[in-house]
DNA sequence: AATAAAAAGAGTAGAACTACTTATTTTAAT
DNA sequence: ATTAAAATAAGTAGTTCTACTCTTTTTATT
C-alpha cells in the first residue's frame, strides 16, 4: 500500500521538480498537485492524501493559516513544510502548529522520499540543516520564549496597511480609528513579533507570510 | 546544432523542474546547473552557454549585480530572468540592464523552450503575463521615469544597516558620520528607490536584492 | 455569571524620521 | 584641466513613531 502525497506550491517549476523526484519511488504516489489553497481544499475530501508537502509563501493564503485549518478538518494528515525560510523561530512555531516535517528548498533534496516515509509512519522528520538551525538557536538564545502569539484580525489588518506603506494617521483615517489606537496596535505588533522598529516588523511579517 | 543552456538558481527543486521540462526538447541542451554565482563564473569559460536562465533572489549574489557582470565578460550570452518578482519597475530595469527575456515562476511554464529559442535567435521574449504587467504600468503611471539609478557604495552600506534595523543615530555612530549625513543618505535612498517611507524602502531593497 | 481577551481610546514625553535647501571637500572621468 | 559625481555636513520645521501607563467597552469562553 503506497503513501498518497499531495503538494501545494504556487511555482509550477517546484511542483514539476517534486514530480520528477518522486516518480522513481514505487511506494509513493502523487495524488494531488495544487497551486492555491482553494483548489486544494475543494479536492481534499475525495483525494484524502496521507502526506501534504506545503509551501509557506503563497500569494493568496499563507501556510501559517493553512496548517491549523487543514489539521482541524483532517487530523490524520501529515504536513511537511517545504520552503526557503530558514528562521529557527518560524520553524519552531510551525512544528508547534502541527507540522510533522520541515525541509529547506535550498537544501539537499535527496531526502524528500525519506521524509515522506518517516512522517507517513507518524514520526517527525527534520533535515540536517534544520536540526542544526534549531540546536544553534537554542545555544545562542538562552531565554527564548519563542512561539509567537497569534495576531487578532485587527492586528493583521493594521499590519497589512503598514506593509502597504500607510502611516498611522493615514491608517486611522482609512479604518475610522483614532490615531492613538492605531499607534497602540503598532506598538503591540512590535512586541508580539519581537521587532525593534517598523523595519523589523516588515521583515518578520514577510518572513512569516503575514502580509500579501 | 543545439542551443546550450545553463541555469542558476539556489533551489534544487527549480533546477530539477527545468531539467525535467527541457529534457524532451531535442534542440536544447542543458550544459550547466549552478546554485551560486561563484560556481557558475568558475565554469563559464569552458561551458560557454548560449542562454542563461537566471534567478534574481539568491543568498550570495543578486541577479541585479550579476547581469552587468556577466554581459561585460560574455557579451554574446543571452540572459533570461526566471523569477517570481512581478514588479513592472523591476522588469523594466532588468531589460534595461541587458536581460533578453523575463518569465515568471508563478506563471505557465510551457513557454520556456519557446523563450530559449527566441532569445537564442537574438530576439526578446516576454511571457504574456509580463507583457500585460508592463503595458498596465505604462497606462497607469503616465510620468514614469523608472529606471533606478545605481546606488553608490555608501548608499548600499547605509541601506544594509537600515535593513538590519539600526536607527540613523546608531548608523552614524557605527560608521563615524554625523547623524544629519546619515539622514541625508536615507532621504536620498527614499527618492532613488521611489519609496514613500522606510517600509517601502525595505520592501524594494528586498525585492531588488540590494540587501542580504 | 465570571473571567479573560480583544478592541478602542488617551496622556505625556522624547526620539526619530521626513522634507526642502544649501555648501564644502574629495574623487573620478572626458 | 575641467566637469561631474560622490561624500560629507548642516539649518529649519514639521510629522511620525516609540515607550510606558491607564481606562472603558465589547466579545468570547469556561
Amino acid at each position: 500500500m503506497s503513501i498518497k502525497v499531495a503538494i501545494i506550491d504556487d511555482h509550477p517549476l517546484v511542483r514539476g521538480g517534486i514530480n520528477a523526484l518522486l516518480g522513481y519511488e514505487a511506494d509513493i504516489e502523487l495524488t494531488g498537485n495544487y497551486s492555491n489553497s482553494n483548489q486544494m481544499l475543494a479536492d481534499f475530501r475525495s483525494a484524502q492524501p496521507d502526506v501534504l508537502l506545503l509551501d509557506l509563501q503563497m500569494p493568496d493564503t499563507s501556510g501559517f493559516e493553512l496548517i491549523p485549518l487543514i489539521t482541524a478538518t483532517y487530523p490524520s494528515i501529515k504536513i511537511i513544510v517545504l520552503t526557503s525560510i530558514d528562521s529557527a523561530l518560524i520553524i519552531r512555531n510551525l512544528l508547534h502548529a502541527g507540522a510533522k516535517g520541515y525541509l529547506l528548498k535550498t537544501g539537499n533534496q535527496e531526502h524528500i522520499a525519506e521524509a515522506i516515509r518517516e512522517v507517513g509512519q507518524g514520526r517527525i522528520f527534520l533535515s540536517e540543516e534544520v536540526k542544526n538551525l534549531l540546536t544553534n538557536s537554542l545555544l545562542h538564545h538562552k531565554t527564548n520564549l519563542g512561539f509567537h502569539k497569534d495576531l487578532s484580525d485587527r492586528e493583521l489588518q493594521i499590519l497589512q496597511l503598514l506593509f502597504e506603506e500607510y502611516t498611522s494617521p493615514e491608517i486611522a483615517e482609512k479604518i475610522h480609528l483614532s490615531v492613538r489606537t492605531v499607534e497602540n496596535y503598532r506598538l503591540g505588533l512590535l512586541q508580539k513579533l519581537d521587532a525593534k522598529n517598523i523595519t523589523g516588523l516588515i521583515k518578520k511579517a514577510i518572513m512569516m507570510g503575514l502580509v500579501k
